[in-house]
Order: C-alpha cells, then sequence, then structure tokens
DNA sequence: TAAGTATTTTCAGCTTGCTGTCAGGATAGC
DNA sequence: GCTATCCTGACAGCAAGCTGAAAATACTTA
C-alpha cells in the first residue's frame, strides 16, 4: 500500500517511517504542507498520515482541500492529546480515523491495517506456515485447531519473520523490530526471545545460521 | 423498507436520501422534529434515521417521546456530538444503533441492512453466546432463563465485542465505542467494566491479551 | 426542588505474569 | 580439545491488569 507520511517531527517520523516501510508499505515522508501538496499532485495514495501541526499551515486545510477536490484517499489523523477539538474538525473534515499521541506503534499498525484491509476487501489476512495459522490482525497463532499463546514480544518477534519470509535476520534488525529506536539491550535477549518462540512454535521453524543471526522457514 | 430521514444538514441529507432511494427504500426526509412530529403522525416507518443536533430541538426528546407513546419503531442515531453521555442517552431512550459523523456511506448501508433484516426476517433477533442468549433488540442478556440486567455502558461494551466477533480489540478502540468521540478518559474505566462484564456474563467469555486489548470468544 | 436511587468514574492496593538478565551447559567449527 | 557462540532454566523487578469501594454524577420520584 502507498502511504504519504506529513510529520515535521524528525523523530516520530522516522520511527513512523520505518514501521510503515517494514510492514510493506511505500512511504513518502514530507514535512510541510506544500511538500504534500506536490506530492499528491504527482502521485496517487491509498492512506495519508496526516499531523495537524505543521510549519507551513494547519493539516486540516489540506484535508479540507483534498476533499473539496474530490479526493477520497483515507486519512488518519495524528494529533496531541490537547488538541481535542482538532480531532472533531478533523473528522468533520473527511478523516477516516484518528490517533492521539503519544500512540503505540501498534495501535498505528492496526489502523494502518484497518485502512488496508478496508481497500483490499481481505476482512482477516491469515498466513499458513507448515502446520501453523497465523492471524495477523487479532495477534493469534493456531496450530491444528489449538491457540498458541504468545506474549507482545514474543509475537514482535514472530512478526519480524513473518514480514520478511525467509530472509537472514541479524540479531540487530531484530533488536531493532523488537524495540523502538533507542532502547539499549545489553544481554542476550533475542536469543532469549527465540528459544521462548521455538518453544511455543515447534523448534524446527526457526534456523539458526551461526555467528549471522536467524532465518525463519517459509513452507 | 419505510425510512424517515430527521437530519437538518442538506448536504448530508439530500446524500442520505439519495443512497437509500437507490437500495429501494422509501424515504421521507424532514428536517426539523416538528416536521418529523408530523410525518410519524400520519406514517407507519420501519426506520428512523435520526440527527441529535436539530433546529428545534433535541433528538433524544422526540426518541423519549415516540417510547414513551409505546412506539418500537428502530432508530438509527446520527451524531456529531461529542458530549460524553449523548451515546449513553441516546441508547437509554432506545435507539437501535448510532453512527458518528462523518460516517461512510457504506457503513449506514450495512446498519440499515442489519435493522432491516432485523425486522424483516427475524421478529427478535438473538446471539447465543456460550449459555448466555443476548436479545440484541431489547438489550437483554439471559442465562438459563434467567436475565441479566446490564446498565448502558456494559451494554456498550458487550455490544462493541459483539459487532466484531472475535476480534482483538484495544482499550483506545473500545473506548472510543463506549464514548464519543472527543471525551478523554484518564482511568481505568475499560478495566473496570470488563470486569464488571466478566462478573455479570461469566469469567471465561472476555480475554485479556496483555498490552494489547481484549477479544470476546465466539463460541 | 429535594431526597433517594442507580450508575459512572476514579482511586488504591493487590495480583498476575511478562521482561530482561544472568549463569551454566550445550553445540559447532576449527 | 579449545573457543566462540548459542541455548535455556531460573529469578528479581516491574508494569499491566483486576477489583472493591468511595466519590461524583445522573436519573427518578414525590
Amino acid at each position: 500500500m502507498r502511504l504519504l507520511l506529513l510529520e515535521d517531527t524528525i523523530e516520530l517520523g522516522e520511527v513512523i517511517d520505518n514501521q510503515m516501510t517494514d510492514e510493506g508499505h511505500a512511504v513518502d515522508w514530507v514535512q510541510t504542507i506544500g511538500q504534500a501538496k506536490a506530492a499528491l499532485a504527482s502521485t496517487e495514495y491509498d492512506l495519508i498520515l496526516l499531523d495537524l501541526m505543521l510549519p507551513d499551515g494547519h493539516g486540516i486545510d489540506l484535508l479540507k482541500a483534498l476533499r473539496h477536490s474530490g479526493d477520497s484517499t483515507a486519512v488518519i489523523i495524528l494529533t496531541a492529546k490537547d488538541q481535542i477539538s482538532d480531532r472533531i474538525k478533523g473528522l468533520n473534515a473527511g478523516a477516516d480515523d484518528y490517533l492521539v499521541k503519544p500512540f503505540d506503534l501498534s495501535e498505528l499498525s492496526a489502523r494502518v491495517g484497518a485502512v488496508a484491509r478496508r481497500y483490499a476487501g481481505n476482512p482477516n489476512p491469515t498466513i499458513k506456515l507448515a502446520d501453523l495459522t497465523v492471524d495477523l490482525n487479532n495477534h493469534q497463532v493456531t496450530r491444528a485447531g489449538g491457540e498458541i499463546q504468545l506474549t507482545a514480544r514474543e509475537w514482535a518477534l514472530l512478526e519480524a519473520f513473518l514480514q520478511r519470509p525467509g530472509m537472514l535476520l541479524s540479531k540487530v534488525q531484530l533488536e531493532d523490530h523488537l524495540y523502538a529506536f533507542g532502547a539499549e539491550i545489553e544481554s542476550n535477549t533475542i536469543e532469549v526471545y527465540v528459544s521462548r518462540l521455538r518453544k511455543k512454535l515447534g523448534k524446527e521453524l526457526i534456523e539458526t545460521v551461526r555467528g549471522l543471526g536467524y532465518r525463519m522457514k517459509t513452507s
């Protein structure tokens, strides 16, 4: 899915950019309304993530202009907590959803996923892997009918593997996926979680590549 | 199906009118409570689409008057209002469903269709869930014959789960369902209501997904 | 309006179970 | 065998969630 991210905070913008890219979306990240207009003029997007307070104007105005011109691209608004009335204005102006900062990346993923599904017409995406069924939407994993309970971290790890099927992933890459930027991990946490995941999913799925990282078998 | 649409915004009214007419319903569109009363006095409707903020009064009052006079016509509330209690008042006053503006027309169609089916084929639609019977019309839950009394909030929460059976719902999503946009909840209200619902319905129905939200078992 | 009742919201203490770390053992490669 | 790397059981600390109860609010009835 093709996303336009309009967010002037470098820090937050980068995080969202990375996350969305990780999830397989094509992200164009711009930081001003001017740039956004240029991007929108030249490209067709499936979803716009819209910050409201921007250096060269207010996001609502962009949204209004967009809707006025007959553009019905899905829009999710990102607003600060103290701008409640903005949310209402945003929804009135034709936004599809909103998120209040600070938000969990997982929450953002869920909303974006919901929009993606709405557009793809696929209500409940699942991945089948060996005898496992992974419900990406509900964070549910089942094997032979039985449900496997995963903790948040275990799920995040599985997700990392599923996003790049069959690829070799270094511990650093996995850490980057599990821990939002800046987190310092000084122990063998990844090893521990790989171990826990294997125990729950079945050992043969995740293979160790000594000195390099891990790889999940695709079939 | 014969609909009464009470909506004072010309723009929105026209859109809904057209859409519903397209879908084969007979639509009477009025713009004030006065006109609505006149229409209701002379005609039998299957469904009322009710805006709340109206030039000559509040939609809730009409709904209350209607129910007080023993009229059980289905009502779907259309509200852009951000007042916390509107939704609750609406449901308490006997609304069947609600939609927060702006909404997708497809969403509206779906709700209207649901009401249509509810009234056409099935005079008393119920969902069976474990040993529970949930009567969607009357907002009643029974178990082994005994009736379980739910308060407005408790019902709203149950409803959120029933509308998306088996899906993982975050606390934020549940808040959005219980509290119209704009309400800020700063405590563990959702946890409290989950706790109360569990106590009334039976603990095993709602499962906690730590760090992510809750999920209601479907069977 | 005021009193009485019901519901909602908040708070605080408690429980649960996840997380990150470590240590000691296992394994692979040389 | 030796070493680097990886695996995994155990555990303390912590954060998320649960729940009883009080405070605040809404609703009802006289």
